[in-house]
DNA sequence: CTGAAAGCGCTTACAG
DNA sequence: CTGAAAGCGCTTACAG
C-alpha cells in the first residue's frame, strides 16, 4: 500500500527518481539505484497501475471483441491473439457479443472511455457504414474482409479458399455440390456463395437454393444436415461445409445409419481442427491462429499510428479419406 | 478527447456537477442535469476510465487465471464467469499459465498493482503454501477445492462424484476398473484417485499402478490409452476417465478397431459435454459454467471483504449408452 | 442543491 | 545525474 512517495522519502531521494528506476530509465547513479531498490523490496512497494496509466494515457490493455468463444474457430484466434499479447506484455479483455449490435458497440464505447486501447473484431454484426462512424473514436481491426478503405483487416481469403475445395471435388467427378454455410448474412458466408455460385457455372450446372445449407455451426448441426440430405428425393454426391464441428456431425451421423463415405456422400469442410484429423475428414486448413497473431500485431501498428493496412493469410487443402 | 473540465465549462456549471451527473447522483437540479447531458453529447465527451479508476481505487476488472482456454473445461469455466460478469458490469483480464508457476506469480504481481481488483484461479500449478504468502495482496478465488481456510474455494466435490461413477461401474458388475486421469499431481487427480482406491478396497480388488492411465487430456490421449489397453495381457472391462474428450477418443477408436461397446470395454468420463452426447458416453455431469458463475459472485463478495466461504456445485450420473 | 479544493499516484518536460 | 513542480482527469468530503 506504500506510494511512490513514502518510497522516496524512505530511500532519501525524489520522487522523480524512484520513477526512473520504476522505469529502467538511464541517467541515475547506480548507488542511488541499488538503495530504491531496497527500499522497494523492503517496503513491498508495487506501483498502483490506475496512476501510471492516467498519467501516460495508455493502459496496453486491449479489447477483443468475439460473438461467443465456445467455438473453435474463436478460441483458436483468441489463442493465436493470447500468445502474441503476452510476449509483448499487453493484456486483453474480452467482449462476448453473440452477434448482438449493442454488445459491439458497448465495446466501442468502452474504447471510447480509454477502457481499452484498441479494439479487435473477430467477427461483427455491425455494417461497415455504422463502423465507419467510430472511426475517430480510436484504434480497431477487423478479422474479416472489407471493402471499406479506412478499416485495417486482416483477413482469409474466403473465396478462393472455397474455390479450391470446389475444384477439388469437382476435379474428384462431383458435380452434385450441396454446401453448408455458418451464417446466412455474414461477410465469409457471401464470399463462400460466390464462390460456389461461379464453380457451379464453370460446370455448366444450375444452382439449388435447396442445396444450400444455413446456420451450420455445431456437431448438432451438422446431424440434422445428414438428416435432411438422407431424406432428399435427389441427392449431392457431395456437401462442403464451413467447419469441421459440421462435418464431424455428418460423418458421424453418416456412419451411424451406415452411410458409405465417400463413396455415397463425399464430405469436405473448412479450418483442420484436429476432431477432422481424429475421423480423417479431408478439409481445407485455414490457420485460424496464425490470424490472430497477426490481428495482434496489425492493432499494434495501428495504435502505434499506421495506416488502414490489409492483410491475409495462407490456406491449404488437406487431403484425408472423406473425398 | 475533451475532459470533464470542459464540459463543465461548456455547459456553465462546476466540475463536481459535472461528476454528479456522470454517476447520477441525487441532488443536481433537473435544469442543469439536462445542460450537461447536451453538452456532453454535443461534445461527444467520453469519461476517462483510468482517471476514474485511479480516483476510486478499484477499476472493476478482474482476472481469469487458466492454463489454456483451449480445453471445454475452462472453456465452459469461463463462460460462465463472463456471463455473470456482463450481467454486472465488470470486465475481465485472461492470464493464460500454460501451468507455469511463473505465469500464476504474473498474475498475483499484476493484483498487488492493482491492474485487476481480483483473481478467479480456475487451476493453479503454485502449492497452497506458496499462494498463501500472496493473501495479503489482493483478493482472489480458487475453482478448486483446498484445506487451507484462508482462501475462498468453490469446488465440485470430485472424489465423491468419482466415486459415484465406480460405484455404478461396480453396480453393472465391473470390478476390473481402469481410470485416466489428467494430470497426476493435480488436485483433481489425488481426489479421484483416493476414491479409486477406496472403491477397490470396497470390492476387494488390488490397486493396479499399470491401470491407472495418466496425462488422459484430450482427443487424441484418449486415442492413445486405447491402444495401451488393447496391447494388455489381461484387459480392464471398463475405463472410467476424467474427461469426455479422452472418452470419446476411446470409443472412436475402438469403434475403428471394432471393439464391442460396452461388451468388451465400458466407458465412462466425466464432463457431459457437448461430444459426449452426440457419441452416446455415459459420463458424470459436472456443471462447469455454474461453478464459473459462482466463483464470480464469490469473488465479487471477497472484493466487498467477505470472509473466505468454500462452495460446492453439484454433479450427477448421465446413463447413455457406453457402460 | 452547488462549488472550490484537496486528493488519488504516477510521469515528464524543464532547469539545474 | 537530480529534483521541484506541473499535469494526467477524475471523485469526494466539506462548507455553504
Amino acid at each position: 500500500m506504500a506510494n511512490i512517495r513514502e518510497i522516496a522519502e524512505a530511500a532519501g531521494v525524489s520522487i522523480t527518481t524512484v520513477s526512473r528506476v520504476l522505469n529502467g530509465h538511464p541517467y541515475v547513479k547506480e548507488e542511488k539505484r541499488q538503495i530504491v531498490l531496497e527500499t522497494i523490496e523492503r517496503l513491498e512497494y508495487a506501483r498502483n497501475m490506475h496512476a501510471v496509466h492516467l498519467s501516460k494515457g495508455f493502459s496496453n490493455m486491449i479489447g477483443v471483441v468475439l460473438p461467443t468463444i465456445s467455438l473453435p474457430y474463436f478460441g483458436e484466434l483468441l489463442e493465436g491473439i493470447a500468445e502474441e499479447a503476452a510476449k509483448e506484455g499487453v493484456h486483453f479483455s474480452l467482449y462476448q457479443t453473440n452477434y448482438q449490435l449493442e454488445k459491439e458497440i458497448f465495446a466501442l464505447e468502452q474504447l471510447k472511455q480509454r477502457q481499452v486501447d484498441g479494439l479487435i473484431f473477430c467477427s461483427k454484426a455491425m455494417s461497415d457504414e455504422a463502423l465507419l462512424d467510430w472511426r475517430e473514436t480510436g484504434p480497431f481491426i477487423l478479422c474479416q474482409d472489407s471493402g471499406e478503405q479506412h478499416f485495417a483487416t486482416v483477413s482469409i481469403p474466403h473465396k478462393e479458399a472455397f474455390r479450391l475445395g470446389l475444384d477439388f471435388l469437382i476435379e474428384k467427378g462431383h458435380t452434385k455440390i450441396a454446401i453448408g454455410l455458418a451464417r446466412k448474412n455474414g461477410m465469409n458466408s457471401h464470399f463462400r456463395l460466390k464462390a460456389y455460385k461461379e464453380a457451379l457455372a464453370a460446370i455448366g450446372e444450375p444452382y439449388r437454393e435447396e442445396w444450400v445449407f444455413e446456420r451450420s455451426l455445431t456437431i448438432t448441426d451438422g446431424q440434422k444436415l445428414f438428416s435432411e440430405w438422407k431424406g432428399m428425393e435427389e441427392k449431392p454426391t457431395a456437401v462442403f461445409v464451413a467447419n469441421d464441428q459440421v462435418s464431424a456431425g455428418i460423418f458421424l451421423e453418416a456412419q451411424r445409419h451406415q452411410v458409405d463415405i465417400p463413396g455415397s456422400l463425399a464430405i469436405l469442410s473448412c479450418d483442420n481442427q484436429p476432431i477432422s484429423e481424429v475421423l480423417g475428414i479431408s478439409t481445407i486448413e485455414i490457420n485460424i491462429k496464425e490470424m490472430g497473431k497477426r490481428a495482434f500485431r496489425l492493432l499494434q501498428k495501428r495504435i502505434g499510428g499506421a495506416g488502414p493496412e490489409k492483410l491475409t493469410v495462407p490456406y491449404k487443402l488437406i487431403k484425408r479419406a472423406t473425398v
